[in-house]
DNA sequence: CTTGATTCCGAAACAGTGTTCCGAATAGCA
DNA sequence: TGCTATTCGGAACACTGTTTCGGAATCAAG
């Protein structure tokens, strides 16, 4: 019987769309290499030498993973409201996580112990973080925002996180309501205190709490 | 031979001290039956009679991690001070974290798909959630912060998981003073953002963003 | 068109998991 | 002492990641 299709053009690209729609379709637990070479009509020993591990295709998975997001990203269009931007990512990546919640968490807690994220992969994130590190400093520069443009933007990617993953644990609560009027909460709040650069930040946890260097055990 | 200890008493205990080692000195992805059973000096089928599962097992692992974190809260010792004691909580969840990251791991980002939460094991975070909470609840007493204490609470957490997250990942940065300053600028920004209740939170964040209920995608 | 070398895929084989079955040894009780 | 029930141990299954090898399809040359 005649090969169905050329050489090997895009299947790799099959291969890593089967990976995908397995792992949104089935979870995490069912991305078996087996699985995924029969969503990609292929054989397993392709999927090796496409990638050469199962490591290899999850890394794959996880920079297709930031890709996406940072495409969400550029479909985003800037007002005069530079806080409202921030915020407006920060609603991108939180229905990107909602609406891809098992890719999330390989980007972001990591269920494959597998995985070792060495310099290259966390330099595909970089780019995530240098979208927002640029509308904080968007905000900076309107006086919406005080302190340094990389640490709020840490800051921000954290609490998003963080919100996230409560959220998708079902740790906010079940109702609509209670989730969204803490996600509306939290940044609200955190933007507020960062209106004004932290004047003593330094000076006052030092004196009033142990978040400093190594706490004792 | 004769055996070397009594019959069922304390083996289930020895069992589950195993794993919490196994897991912190070779990772979650070591954390095999066989493994288990071998450190237990016990065999196999012993730890699917105790345990059920490898996911009962992990279930065990996971109580056992609140119960850990929970033993650290009751430690420590109130002042006069509110805002103080709330962040002496943050920071001994965060070194919490940072000495056992892969059982946090196991208890805040799931590295193991088959472990599948029910009530019953979001119900062991609540204890955690409702030390904080208290905390939280002292705070708005005392002036120091406003709105719901649950609320507040949730967004604490979520800040200090993400945070915590983003710190095991390695995203905060290699300098120790760089991770500190972002714990120190999140916190103090968050909580100076709360120090007043949100007064139109929800109307500002309709107007100015699109943080509600269901953004397009 | 034939033929050959090359390249790739497919089935089968290995090691290591989670899980279970059955025999055997032990503890408690009469 | 003997019985019984319970629990532990070794060996067996099914499934995973991974590799090896044989064969088929492809392209180039004669």
């Amino acid at each position: 019987m005649p090969r169905p299709k050329q050489r090997t053009p895009a299947l790799r690209d099959r291969v890593l769309r089967a990976a995908l729609a397995i792992l949104a379709d089935e979870g995490a637990g069912a991305l078996t290499t087996r699985k995924v070479a029969a969503a990609a009509a292929t054989s397993i020993p392709a999927v090796y030498e496409l990638f050469g591990d199962k490591a290899g295709l999850v890394r794959e998975v996880y920079f297709e993973g930031f890709r996406r997001l940072g495409g969400r990203f550029d479909e985003l269009d800037h007002t005069d409201d530079p806080r409202a931007d921030l915020l407006a990512v920060i609603a991108s990546y939180r229905s990107f996580v909602r609406e891809n919640s098992v890719l999330a968490g390989v980007m972001f807690s990591r269920p494959f112990a597998d995985l070792d994220p060495s310099a290259k992969e966390l330099g595909a994130t970089s780019t995530v973080r240098k979208f927002i590190v640029g509308h904080v400093r968007r905000c900076i520069e309107a006086g919406v925002l005080a302190s340094d443009a990389t640490d709020v933007a840490h800051v921000v990617l954290a609490l998003a996180q963080g919100l996230a993953l409560q959220e998708a644990a079902g740790w906010l609560g079940t109702s609509k309501a209670s989730v969204n009027r803490r996600w509306m909460l939290a940044f609200n709040a955190t933007l507020d205190g960062l209106r004004e650069a932290q004047p003593d930040a330094r000076q006052r946890l030092v004196r009033s709490s142990p978040l400093h260097p190594c706490a004792p055990r």
